[in-house]
DNA sequence: TCAACGAATTAGAACAATTCTAAACTGTGA
DNA sequence: TCACAGTTTAGAATTGTTCTAATTCGTTGA
């Protein structure tokens, strides 16, 4: 058997522990998006092409349900928001220090591994304000 | 005459000349526009504010209006747009090299300078890409 | 000065992304 | 296996924005 490739029962297994640690209970609709989302490298996912993905593999799962399933991913640290459109969320399964390269056209995110990018310079925000983070988005193109 | 009070004539023939350097139809809803937006130093809008602020110095201008105008002065290059949100868009007056604060929760954005912030380390795009602009946001809370 | 014409404005409909509601369903612990 | 809180869902509602097509306006040439 082709360790390359991975069983179902091993991503199950491994989205359920994922959930229990994270304290959600593994229903099945969480459980499969789970395991699309985390089985696989990094990945940027709106919650429309998330529900098509899910959709593709057999799955019914609400646009209701993806979109509950990504805050709630989020607010348990499992995901982060990426914010480069004005007019749609992107989630991010690399939750760690990075910054991204965003293809507009093609609504395509690229990662910027943190260590090789430093910002220098920031001043001191105004009084009573505090830095929660700081991003960088370097808009490409294609030729 | 006090020199810190300009003429509301003062205003509109600057707005004016600025119109029509920009090659755009000096409408009256153009002109109040561009008198809003431009008459005091940088500023950061969003189509509902400005549309709510001319509303409130009495002169009636239509949200699609607004749209199209906010559009047509980023286009000319008399605007540029900012993305921090999600769900809606900024416009700055300050066209020029900078970066922003951005206190969420208040939708408030600050103007960081050119000069005072530097991005070092930003990779190669992948192939076939190439750098439009690189963005960064300084995402900071009330204390 | 004014008619004519293309440009601009507008109300309201349409749209896209997201959130809400409240009813049905399901995972879990007893 | 039951009961119940937690979860899912269809569909309605909301929000920001864009579109449509009818009206109004700014400019220009006579
Ligand atoms: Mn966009
Ligand atoms: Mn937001
Ligand atoms: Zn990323
Ligand atoms: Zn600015």
């Amino acid at each position: 058997m082709a360790k390359a490739l991975r069983e179902p029962k091993d991503t199950s297994a491994q989205a359920i522990a994922r959930l229990r640690e994270a304290g959600l209970r593994p229903t099945r609709q969480r459980v499969e998006l789970a395991g699309v989302l985390f089985q696989s490298g990094d990945r940027h996912v709106t919650a429309e092409s998330l529900h098509d993905e899910v959709a593709q593999t057999g799955v019914k799962v609400s646009l209701a349900t993806v979109y509950n399933t990504l805050h709630q991913f989020t607010e348990a640290g499992l995901l982060r928001q990426v914010i480069v459109d004005a007019s749609r969320s992107y989630f991010d399964t690399n939750t760690g220090d990075h910054q991204h390269f965003f293809v507009e056209k093609e609504g395509l995110l690229i990662d910027i591994p943190g260590e090789s990018i430093a910002v220098a310079g920031v001043p001191a925000p105004p009084a009573g304000l505090s830095v929660d983070r700081v991003d960088v988005v370097v808009r490409v193109r294609r030729n």
